[in-house]
DNA sequence: CTCACTCGTGGCTTTCACTGACATTAAGTG
DNA sequence: CACTTAATGTCAGTGAAAGCCACGAGTGAG
């Protein structure tokens, strides 16, 4: 099966079982219930999902898959700030509806995870796939083994503060504040990275064509 | 039933399903089998813990037990690096066996995390635990509001190092490396926690009556 | 002491998440 | 069209977890 096609009916699944999770609670939706919503055998949906919680995995990846995306890209003459800020407002203008119809899905399912403990493992396994991804971009700004110690204390350090600060905007979000509230957040990320690493993770790692702007 | 013995009670149920899940795998391993191996019936086991794998919670939790209690008694006119270096050497004169194997039970199933997802999210839920108790020891610390964004960013930065650190000393440990060669663990705890939250978390925040000395 | 009451536990039973083995279908290829 | 292959469906398990009821040990009141 096509790699693609197969995530993208693990999307699907993931979707369905986010909705129904949300509506009526993890323990109240049934394997069955998933299955007949996304128009499926039970026995499909075990074929793509090892078990009925990570059902929502795919779903509250999104919830962090800009971010990484983001800094899969981040260039080495920038400083985190403005690489953030600049795709922040890129994405304002390019943002795809469904993308954003899957952000509120996942922040659902980050907030139930408050409650929910098999949802909270999900979120915490996602998180720790972002801190797995981040060691690896972090050891190659360094110039830096992925395995090497400092990497992943880094890595720990500043995945956990976006993790943070993922659930705080979340939360905020559903709970009806003004999202331009927020209009900040990639400048708040880049900061909450910067600290989390003492400095180590944020400025640029080569020098520009032209002088950088200062940042304060 | 009391608090202790209830708690007495999960341990002994924790202790033998770490060692079962250690010597044979966790898939491996049946309730039926730890419940055998306390002396309790199944139905008990299910009583305690919510999934087999949550078996392993406890005895992980030990594994950073001493790390929180010497959190929780840090004075406020001690730097980090000072009261965990004491407490250390505190630790190597009154060690306790049962503590220690209990350690060493821990470190074996923070290792088996690596290649046992369950086990992972049970390692993950306990870091988890971590992180909310250093965010009040935190807040109390910097005199804020234990749900204040700044104080849960550095309680995520703070517990997700020492989180890398336990895995990682304890992992060397496991393949033999000599103990003697983490004789500075406590101070590499505390600047690790230094770094990760920007310097606000390790310092003394109240005078101590006579001159502390210098920290380098 | 003893009756009543609570609480932790054991055994039996059920539910349901999940799996294995095999049948079936759909699509591609000659 | 027959043949292959991959994806899904069907059905009968397995085992983790929960419901239910009963037992026995503690405890307090009378």
């Amino acid at each position: 099966m096509k790699e693609q096609r197969r995530d993208r009916l693990r999307l699907e699944i993931s979707r369905e079982a986010s909705r129904l999770f949300w509506e009526q609670g993890v323990d109240a939706t049934s394997g069955d219930q998933i299955a007949e919503a996304v128009g499926l055998s039970t026995r499909t949906i075990w074929r793509h999902f090892r078990s009925k919680e990570s059902c929502a995995e795919p779903i509250v990846s999104r919830g962090v898959a800009w971010e990484m995306r983001t800094l899969r890209g981040w260039p080495a003459d920038l400083s985190l700030e403005e690489h953030f800020s600049a795709e922040a407002i890129r994405f304002h203008r390019e943002a795809d509806p469904v993308e954003i119809a899957d952000n509120a899905l996942a922040m659902r399912m980050i907030r139930l995870a408050d409650t929910e403990p098999p949802l909270r493992t999900a979120w915490l396994m996602a998180c720790d796939q972002v801190e797995r991804e981040m060691a690896g971009i972090i050891a190659k700004r360094l110039d830096l083994p992925a395995d090497d110690l400092q990497v992943r204390l880094h890595a720990a350090a500043a995945s956990g503060a976006l993790r943070v600060l993922n659930e705080h905007i979340g939360a905020a979000l559903l709970d009806g504040e003004d999202p331009a509230q927020f209009a900040d957040a990639a400048e708040r990320v880049a900061s909450a990275v910067r600290r989390a690493t003492g400095g180590a993770v944020g400025d640029p790692v080569k020098d520009p064509i032209a002088t950088a702007p200062d940042r304060g």
